[in-house]
DNA sequence: GAGTTTGAAACT
DNA sequence: CAGTTTCAAACTC
């Protein structure tokens, strides 16, 4: 549906005269007018029939009809699908319209106008001519029931045009036209509203009534909506020349008046103006493949017979090729036999078709020029016939578009015997002729001249071909969402884009901070911003195994917490525990815990790299639990091969050799495999640095589960690294393991002050004392874990996350350094290389973004050093103070702004939404840079003022 | 490797 | 919540 909106939304562009559309809502008003006039739309469904959900999926599928019609939109012409190839029409909307006498109201006449999104055969029920029904088979008289509510609209000519809207359960209709297939039903709004679209621009010469049925979608088998619009007056002016034109054959008699149409737009947004044309005839340059027939020797060089027994005449793209069937029944039997219905006519444009029961309905338009323009049709095309030569005016993309309607008068009904198709047909050609423009005409298919202008679905394919004056914007990935406006963009996007701009602008590090910290002004780099924003999207589809190792990122492992709304997906345990790889092995341990209602627990064994330590991550019910690794000083601790400490064995170590003869056999095959594995997730670290970095894969305690609610799903921040950091690092060859070694001695390894508890790993060839952090003491160990948690219910939440994937990590707490400056690995922040931000609560703090530590000597140069707590504390406050200063909300607007004029101007030169997308982001990015630079600017200076007067 | 420094965790 | 103590990692020599 997107794309299709999309499409839609394009195609509105182009329209060189936009005009409001209405919507049948718009008409719905009861009108005193209904009762004796009525104009039945009545839209034969054809969706269902085909399929009607796979037409949306097809690009080539007019977008009017299938996707609106879902919508219940009535489009009365499309200029898409000149190609049509097909002799079959795959679908069909019919449009029936049904004149009401003239001026004095004479005989109503019903045409129906069938567009064809899809060669499809079209229903002969659906046809109806003047107050009969054309369509042999149906119940004609049904067809034209009138519904109650009638709504008046008046054309420009001032003229009247009554649209009645049907009641919901009108899908009787469908008895109307006599087989279900070919019933002919109301459109009834999934609310039960029916809704028709119709352009305000729709002028109908005559007054009338027009009433919008849709065939019940129960019909599925029904080929086509029949849209009759009924009651139609001809124009008095009008009506001589139509009356002339009309053709005797289709009408029950009430035909005969011509009814003018002289603008009728669809709800996609093209104008099809149907005015009074001189007597030409137009027609079809070539035919498709599809058979052509020649009507009588008249105007319609080539016609194809759809297989229902519809003519449709190829043309050359912007041609639009209407024909007058005879009623005669179908040969084929093709379901659209009933199509045969004598005097209908068929235009086709653009690959939609339109099935004109009374030529006459359609005016040709008195402007000469219109007619001149179609010079494109093939000669054949002249209009021999004096009765109609009816031209419509599209305005489309290009401007407006002419077609030529051309009456064959001598096509009588009889006629239709006269060429191989199966049903005469009397062959109206309209010719579009379009500007220069690129028109929305493209012909589909290829059978016409495909050379001509680009197929309407290229166009709406490629929105680029109409300059828009819309934004469309596409949310791919979210990012961008199409908007039917600029204004509704401005409107809507403006302010959330000043809230949502003003995110980004002030720095992800708002929207990465966990908690409370949003507003707070971040001091990361931008660098880090950029790269993460780079990097996000990749490191997040890796997520759990990445590596962090951005190149700065030394041995921290960095969680992203997902946000709520993933939270199901991210409670799901994550696909690398899902699966188990052969690192992880399922290990049930009876539960002793007192306060475990489970009497089992089921951990995912997972021997992580170096063997050195081994995460036992709760699985009960078959699902790991994702869980939170603690972020805590020592944890980055991944240490490099020079490990300060030779791995001892522990008692622990010991223990875990006493381990079951199976599993320490499954342990041990599990190592070899870890071994591989690792390689494949060893993160990447940074190439100089020994030390390596991974991210460390969330683990929960085991205990943690029962304690801790549905904990958000942290997932591994990987920070790009490249492939060649990557790859620098092979864990294996170092078998360095990432994982610290604890050397607790009094804490029992059951405080956070173990490395390996915090982060809900037991312990395991660590150096550690009295340990009791393994299965050995799992009443113990969960009892601690339970008293963290009282304590502090995030106690094994990741210390740094990132909010959103392309968020900036953060740390959650922020340090409270007092003497490292912030630049020693005591520091958390620091050892975690995201710098500290205003959460922090750290004395003389250098771990900043925005200052190197070579501009930081500089300054302490000239503040000295006792300044530095004060200048501390003062940068974090004007820190925090810069991103209210500088970004204002009328600097937010501003940089909205921007994105937005990038948008329109991509717009109007059809850039493609991806680049488009590109063009905005960069556009934030540059506007960004230069907030942050005008910022810098100020802080700098204010420093130097404040030196000033010091010296 | 011992000793010191440091800051988080734990405790009051 | 602030201050103090405990603890273990980080660091220095």
């Amino acid at each position: 549906m997107s794309s299709y909106r999309v499409d839609y939304l394009t195609d509105s562009l182009d329209d060189t005269e936009p005009l409001p559309e209405l919507s049948f809502e718009d008409f719905l008003e009861p009108t005193s007018d209904k009762s004796s006039q009525h104009m039945e739309i009545e839209a034969l469904d054809s969706e269902e029939d085909d399929g009607g959900g796979e037409d949306l999926d097809d690009p080539a599928n007019d977008s009017l009809n299938t996707p609106q019609f879902k919508k219940n939109v009535v489009h009365i012409l499309e200029d898409k699908r000149l190609n049509s190839p097909g002799l079959t029409v795959l679908k069909s909307h019919a449009i029936k319209v049904v004149t009401a006498g003239g001026t004095p109201p004479a005989k109503a006449q019903v045409t129906d106008v069938k567009i064809l999104n899809k060669l499809k055969p079209i229903p002969s029920s659906t046809l109806k001519i003047g107050s009969t029904t054309i369509a042999t088979k149906s119940t004609p008289g049904s067809i034209t029931k009138t519904l109650s509510n009638l709504t008046q609209i008046r054309t420009k000519d001032g003229q009247v045009i009554f649209v009645q809207k049907s009641v919901p359960g009108t899908q009787s209709s469908t008895a109307l036209t006599g087989s279900p297939s070919s019933g002919i039903r109301r459109l009834v709004a999934p609310s039960g509203i029916q809704k028709a679209v119709l352009s305000k621009g729709v002028t109908m010469a005559s007054t009338g009534l027009v009433k919008a049925a849709v065939p019940p979608k129960a019909s599925t088998s029904v080929p086509g909506t029949a849209i009759t619009i009924k009651g139609i007056q001809p124009l008095a002016g009008g009506t001589a020349k139509a009356s002339t034109s009309s053709t005797p054959t289709t009408t029950s008699g009430s035909l005969a008046q011509p009814t003018k149409i002289q603008v009728v737009r669809t709800a996609d947004g093209k104008i099809i103006k149907i005015n009074q044309a001189g007597p030409s005839l137009l027609m079809n340059a070539k035919q498709g493949t599809g058979t052509t027939v020649t009507p009588g020797g008249s105007s319609a060089t080539s016609v194809k017979l759809s297989p229902s027994g519809n003519v449709v005449l190829n043309k050359p793209i912007g041609q639009v090729v209407v024909r007058t069937e005879t009623p005669v029944k179908p040969a084929t039997g093709s379901v659209a036999s009933a199509s045969a219905t004598p005097g209908k006519m068929l235009v086709q444009s653009g690959g939609k078709q339109i099935l004109v029961s009374n030529k006459n309905i359609i005016k040709l338009s008195p402007n000469a020029s219109a007619t001149s323009s179609t010079t494109h049709t093939t000669g054949g095309q002249t209009p021999s016939t004096s009765s109609g030569l009816h031209a419509i005016q599209m305005p489309g993309k290009g401007g407006v578009q002419y077609v030529r309607v051309l009456n064959n008068n001598k096509s009588a009904a009889g006629t239709s015997a006269t060429t191989s198709m199966p049903k005469t047909v009397q062959t109206q050609k309209i010719t579009v002729v379009r500007p220069p423009v690129a028109t929305g005409v493209p012909a589909t298919s290829s059978t016409t001249s495909a050379a001509a202008a680009p197929s309407a679905a290229a166009s709406k394919a490629n929105p680029p071909m109409g300059s828009t004056n819309k934004i469309v914007m596409r949310s791919m990935g979210g990012s961008i969402v199409p908007l039917p406006s600029v204004q509704t963009l401005v409107s809507k996007r403006a302010l959330g884009a000043i809230t949502n701009a003003s995110k980004p602008a002030s720095a992800a590090s708002s929207s990465a901070a966990p908690s409370g910290s949003q507003e707070l002004p971040r001091k990361h780099r931008l660098t880090d911003l950029n790269m993460q924003l780079k990097q996000s999207a990749s490191a997040s589809s890796e997520a759990s195994d990445s590596s962090d190792a951005g190149p700065e990122a030394k041995k921290p492992r960095y969680v992203i917490t997902m946000q709520q709304g993933s939270q199901k997906a991210a409670s799901q345990p994550v696909q690398k525990l899902i699966n188990r790889p052969a690192n992880v092995q399922r290990v049930v341990s009876s539960s002793t815990s007192p306060n475990s209602n489970s009497p089992k627990k089921i951990y995912n064994y997972v021997q992580t790299t170096g063997s050195n330590g081994a995460k036992y991550m709760i699985c009960n019910s078959g699902v790991p639990q994702s869980s939170t690794s603690a972020m805590r000083r020592g944890y980055t601790g991944y240490v490099e091969n020079k490990t300060r400490r030779p791995p001892s064995i522990s008692s622990q170590q010991h223990r875990f050799k006493h381990m079951g003869a199976q599993q320490q056999s499954k342990h041990q095959q599990l190592q070899a495999q870890a071994k591989q594995k690792i390689r494949q997730q060893q993160l990447p670290t940074e190439q100089s640095s020994p030390i390596k970095v991974e991210p460390k894969l969330p683990t929960l305690p085991p205990g943690v589960k029962a304690n801790v609610p549905a904990k958000p799903l942290f997932e591994v921040l990987k920070p790009a690294a490249t492939p060649a950091a990557a790859g620098a690092v092979d864990p294996l060859s170092g078998m360095t393991s990432r994982r610290k070694h604890c050397n607790c001695s009094k804490s029992q390894c059951l405080k956070l002050y173990c490395d390996c508890f915090a982060n809900g790993e037991f312990c395991q060839d660590c150096t550690c004392k009295d340990c009791f952090n393994n299965l050995d003491y799992e009443v113990e160990r969960e009892r601690a874990i339970r008293s963290c948690l009282d304590r502090n219910p995030s106690a094994f939440k990741p210390k740094i996350t990132a909010p959103n994937s392309g968020d900036m990590r953060l740390h959650n707490k922020g340090c409270n350094c007092k003497r490292s400056g912030c630049l020693k690995n005591y520091c958390e922040c620091y050892e975690a290389k995201i710098p500290c931000t205003s959460i922090c609560k750290c004395v003389g703090c250098r771990n900043m973004e925005d200052r190197p530590d070579v501009d930081m000597d500089s300054l302490d140069g000239l503040m000295g050093a006792e300044g530095q707590k004060k200048d501390k504390a003062k940068n974090k406050q004007s820190n925090e103070n810069c991103a209210n200063i500088y970004l204002t909300d009328d600097v937010i607007q501003a940089t909205v702004m921007c994105m937005l004029s990038r948008i329109v101007m991509h717009e109007k030169q059809n850039v493609a939404v991806e680049d488009m997308e590109r063009e905005v982001l960069e556009e934030m990015g540059e506007s960004l840079t230069q907030i942050i630079a005008f910022a810098k600017e100020k802080h700098e200076t204010s420093l130097i003022d404040e030196s000033k007067p010091s010296s």
